[in-house]
DNA sequence: TATACTCAGATTGTCTGACAAATCATCTGG
DNA sequence: CCAGATGATTTGTCAGACAATCTGAGTATA
């Protein structure tokens, strides 16, 4: 029974607008379409591909939500290639999130063990660049929680600057993704002041172990902050775990 | 600079498609949607929400794509609330990895680090009827051997196994994406039956580990396995770097 | 009774034409 | 050189129409 797929293909049961998306993907997969460029208005687009600007339309709104372009309106607007297509794969798994599929328990554990292991590479490819970055992050954290500011932004940042260290796409991905996650969690919550103000002075330590080379120390560190924000958020998950 | 967003947001640059995608969006976050629910059909949902039906139609797009609802052609057909909305995301890191945003070197020290820690919470939480799916696996992917077909579906279906037995929806969601880039790339370059021979062996000695609780036993074995399949993937890899 | 066929109704898929809203490049007057 | 008006371009939206497709009830047939 699983012969019959490979063997009958279905004919064509594509609608029209799926085949002028795949084809200008296509496009731009190989190289024809760059970042930047410009597509034609969708007039045009309709004439070219011989179909109604609706079909046009709904093509769009698929790459566009895809990542693959932005649509501007008015003169000299219209669609363009976009060069970063990795954020929207973040906004579907909040979608996940929000609609409990992903308990924060889950969340909580895996961005544990992701951000270990994230950690230990960035020791070993860490520059200055991102070092600077880094300290630039704390230190502005650090001067709104003087001022009595809540620095959730800067402490979420934190995480994302330190999976970039990593040199590699897929751990700075998943960690933008998880991250989002979280950002969407607190701000529900609302964390306070004095929370804030510790993870701020973790986030410190930790990226002066990064510095000093310590590994161990880092890494240590870093599974006392995360077990801190995880003890921090105990009480909601036990509060889901009783609704579940 | 910044305090400007948030002080004052946008008084409404959304486009009414948005609109009635986020309105729906949040009819199924809020519960008042559930899977398996029927939406009204286009012309209704237009004239509920006072649009025209093209608004509609671009409003579905968004909410199809995003994996909230399917549509069906024809009498009491119609959009749908869906209830898996997770598989969606890996197509769109599928596009990521086509677009060279992450190249296969990032991929597969990525699958290696996070597949380890993936196995060793499967150690502790997998059960039996995990262990009969896993044992199916190996068992039918020995049978294609044996008649010399390639067993390349049921040596990636391995992994995603794995994962599901970490009971950890957001293991289960990054092996299957990065699993999806995987085959996709295998699909590209055609494995040998040797290599899916090797690989189903590699299988079916980490399930005997799991099986048996040789915990560190497992682990080396998954080491060994991954840092074969990159060793096979190397010349691609060099490829790619050559390339770049 | 059970099976196969037909047909009407509903729903999506698509095209066309039209107009409003927004935006940009250019021109114009100071 | 700069500020404002202006016209052209492009997206955003609506309305109406028709084709393609699917469902399900009704009907004929064995």
């Amino acid at each position: 029974m699983n012969a019959d797929k490979s063997l009958f293909s279905p004919i064509k049961n594509r609608r029209a607008f799926e085949e002028v998306s795949l084809k200008i993907k296509a496009l731009i997969f190989d190289g024809i379409l760059n970042p930047g460029d410009k597509l034609p208005s969708e007039t045009d687009l309709a004439r070219q591909f011989n179909v109604g600007r609706q079909t046009i339309r709904e093509a769009l709104r698929i790459l566009e939500l895809s990542g693959f372009i932005t649509v501007h309106k008015g003169g000299s607007g219209g669609p363009i290639i976009k060069d970063t297509i990795l954020n929207t794969i973040s906004a579907l798994f909040l979608d996940a999130f929000r609609m409990k599929k992903i308990s924060l328990e889950e969340l909580t554990v895996a961005r544990l063990e992701i951000e270990r292991v994230v950690l230990s590479y960035v020791m070993d490819s860490i520059d200055d660049s991102d070092i600077k970055n880094l300290q630039e992050n704390v230190s502005g954290a650090k001067k709104k929680i003087e001022s009595n500011i809540i620095a959730t932004e800067e402490n979420i940042q934190f995480h994302k600057l330190l999976a970039k260290a990593s040199k590699n796409h897929v751990f700075v991905l998943i960690v933008e993704t998880i991250m989002a996650a979280v950002a969407d969690f607190l701000s529900r919550i609302g964390p306070d002041l004095e929370t804030s103000n510790s993870v701020v002075e973790y986030h410190e330590q930790i990226l002066k172990a990064i510095v000093e080379k310590k590994r161990e120390k880092a890494l240590n560190l870093l599974e006392k902050h995360l077990l801190e924000v995880r003890r921090r958020l105990q009480p909601f998950i036990d509060q889901e775990k009783k609704a579940g």
